[in-house]
DNA sequence: GAGTTGAGTGCACAGACGTTCACTCAACTT
DNA sequence: AAGTTGAGTGAACGTCTGTGCACTCAACTC
């Protein structure tokens, strides 16, 4: 009730922790966004505050680094890619169409958050160490998942496990590059879609034709 | 022969151009180790002059800036992987085992080098716009050629010339993964061959029997 | 041998950088 | 009502950045 001085520029009245959760939020995505001009290790912790409209020691309440930054990101980004993998494997276990409609969740994924999807691709080769250690571990992880996943199929009875992990990781690999050319060129996501389901066809007919040749 | 006196610390007694394009090399060198460290766009212009062991404004003598020197070092990068098609190319077109001998030859060319290997991968989702654009061009070209060469081989009969771009956009960029990996472990050579081998194999399986299914 | 050329020098600049520190003052606790 | 806490402030620091400009002096041309 003493509020409405508009102390702070963001609104008026918040409790202390909704107003600090909301800061941290705005580094987030200001990072996230000036990000994409380059590179994160190329990202200036004043450029960031100066985004969020904030003094640049106001940062350090949030994160010690612009590193740090990097690696609140690689955790958000993986919720929203673990989302996608849940939704993939509740979605009924049709027969052939289930690379038609995995294809068509990675693009809707994709296009919905294609700023995070842009800075995992990039972040992954080009990030600081530790982001692009925390980027493949997850994706080592993921493509553990894929792999037992990928045991309960029909199909893969012939398969080592060691096969069954190689594909997985083809699998997964494919997945990457594809999501690289969507947010690369969100404009052609028809014809990529429609080149990588093709691909991925040609590539499971290798996998179901492996052991029985 | 009025040499001798040593006034550039680089050996003594070059002709002019000679000198330069020690020079030049010096920096091309230069901006491919440090640029290791992070990215290109992380890369400064002074940090180079002083590795070169130059004062910064000597720099502009060769380059007007640092993109540019990303760009020349794109030209290398891919004269020498154009080296790589070749020799797969002329290389006895054996049976199955063309695909042990590819992969034999991609872990020597990326080991020997590997510097220009990383910085590809690095470059190609996260430099300059203009350098991501000149390798993103080079990589189309590959593709179309490898098109082609897969058109001759026995297996292919069935294929339509869309189905044969995709296949060949699926084996470079296999190619291209197996690369990243081969780059940012070099110690795991052995083990990541191993796994490609296969993985190509799986990938050709499916090839051959797409149109005959 | 005299004159031109151009790679590399050295200084100077204005601006951006990360980090330090003592500070304010509104939201909280008691 | 009085006292504590901590997100955000603002000035200051030393260092690094790209670039401009006048220069040297060895390799070149004629």
């Amino acid at each position: 009730m003493a509020g409405r001085t508009l102390g702070q520029v963001t609104e008026a009245s918040l409790t202390r922790t909704e107003q600090k959760e909301r800061t941290r939020r705005a580094i987030l995505d200001a990072s996230l966004a000036l990000s994409a001009e380059s590179t994160l290790a190329a990202l200036s912790l004043r450029a960031v505050a100066k985004e969020v409209g904030v003094v640049p020691t106001a940062f350090y309440r949030h994160f010690g680094s612009v590193d740090e930054v990097g690696l609140a990101l690689v955790d958000e980004s993986f919720a929203s890619l673990r989302a996608l993998l849940r939704e993939l494997r509740t979605g009924a276990p049709g027969y052939a169409d289930l690379i038609d409609s995995s294809i068509q969740v990675l693009v809707e994924h994709v296009t919905t958050h294609r700023e995070l999807f842009r800075f995992l691709v990039r972040e992954r080769v080009a990030g600081p160490p530790r982001v692009r250690a925390a980027i493949g571990h997850e994706i080592a992880l993921t493509t553990r998942e894929l792999a037992t996943d990928l045991a309960r199929l029909p199909g893969t009875e012939g398969f080592a496990t060691d096969d069954l992990r190689l594909l997985a990781d083809l699998i997964v690999s494919f997945v990457g590059t594809t999501a690289e050319r969507l947010v690369s060129e969100p404009e052609a996501a028809k014809r990529i879609a429609a080149g990588a389901r093709v691909q991925l066809r040609m590539l499971m007919v290798g996998a179901v034709n492996w052991r029985s040749r």
